[in-house]
DNA sequence: GTCTATATTGAGATAGAC
DNA sequence: GTCTATCTCAATATAGAC
């Protein structure tokens, strides 16, 4: 019966054309979305993206929906585990939901209706890391008054989407040197703080 | 004479291309840069945009050709002033400057002959401040084998390039709190350098 | 739900007159 | 150097048949 797939339901096309959506952005870039590549990757004609969609930017809106659901979540998760600045930083330093990203922000540089649904993420993302981080930047030795709070989740964030992009992209900057270093310092910092933690 | 505008010589009008596309590239994206766009802005015919730059990808590396010229220098400056780190971070956190390598980085990931040079210059900036940092990390008190120059050369960028955007795009994202603290930082660390540097 | 056909708009680029 | 005119292509989106 391989050949009579069934016919797809509503809510199964609508998650066909989000992911043929993240795969284009992925591959060429978020410019390179229209009705007629989305249509052409799911194999059906261009109008009817319409259908699903009304407009382009209610399928980026879509894209950026469905995503920051999943990784709103996974941060959460990262920052209840035991070893919450590695487990963030390995999410942060994804490269496909990094890229992903990367050209959701770029897109809404220049669509409104999307960038407003991106402030809303970033907002409530950025809120979490900062909440966390005040009793956390302790635990692993650092002085909250020195280094803020919100300049470590700014720097963790700004850090992860410049290695991701510049690997992305095969720019020379030395991405390897400093995804090394950042390895390097997150075990120590977890060190330090698995002995502060079991001897408080 | 206000009215008798000499007839702009060729490098003139070049400059003015490329200037009216650094605005539109600003306030639109880089989506928005047309011969149309850009011809209107000058205020000439779309057809003689393509008599200055063949291709609008020669009109793009001619925009990044031009600013990086300008900011290879400005580093280069900064990293041998008298307080290189703060200086690289004014350098790196001007929101003009900023905004617009966005938007070159962002068009470039899906127009190669722009990759190419965005590719050669973030390498030659990226080696640059690596080999500064490798004299300058211990004069601020930081072991280079603790925390290695190449992650804190894409750390000072990635958090720059961030915290630029979220501002740029109206995103609430703490990047108040994130800045001041960053100064803090340095602050603390050029005290730290002077007083090592004069008492050595 | 899915199609064909099409309206409209704007892009990049070129030909050729002046 | 600068213009008018135009070619070609592709985008978003809608109308309407099936």
């Amino acid at each position: 019966m391989s050949e009579r797939r069934a016919r797809a339901s509503t809510v199964d096309k609508r998650n066909r054309l989000l992911d043929a959506t993240e795969e284009i952005m992925l591959r060429d870039g978020y410019a390179a979305v229209s009705s007629r590549s989305v249509a052409a990757r799911v194999g059906i004609n261009p109008p009817l993206v319409h259908y699903y969609f009304a407009t382009i930017d209610d399928l980026f809106v879509a894209v950026l929906r469905r995503r920051s659901l999943r990784n709103v979540a996974r941060m959460a998760e990262a920052l209840a585990a035991a070893e919450p600045l590695t487990q963030w930083w390995r999410l942060a330093s994804d490269p496909r939901g990094s890229a992903l990203f990367i050209e959701l922000i770029a897109a809404a540089n220049h669509r409104p209706a999307l960038r407003a649904e991106v402030g809303e993420v970033a907002r409530e993302v950025r809120e979490m890391q900062i909440e966390r981080l005040r009793s956390l930047l302790p635990e692993y030795g650092i002085d909250p008054e020195a280094i803020a709070p919100a300049l470590v989740a700014a720097a963790m964030q700004g850090l992860a989407f410049g290695l991701v992009q510049d690997q992305g992209a095969g720019y020379d900057t030395a991405t390897a040197d400093a995804a090394a270093g950042m390895n390097r310092l997150l075990s120590r910092l977890e060190q330090r703080r698995a002995a502060a933690v079991s001897g408080s």
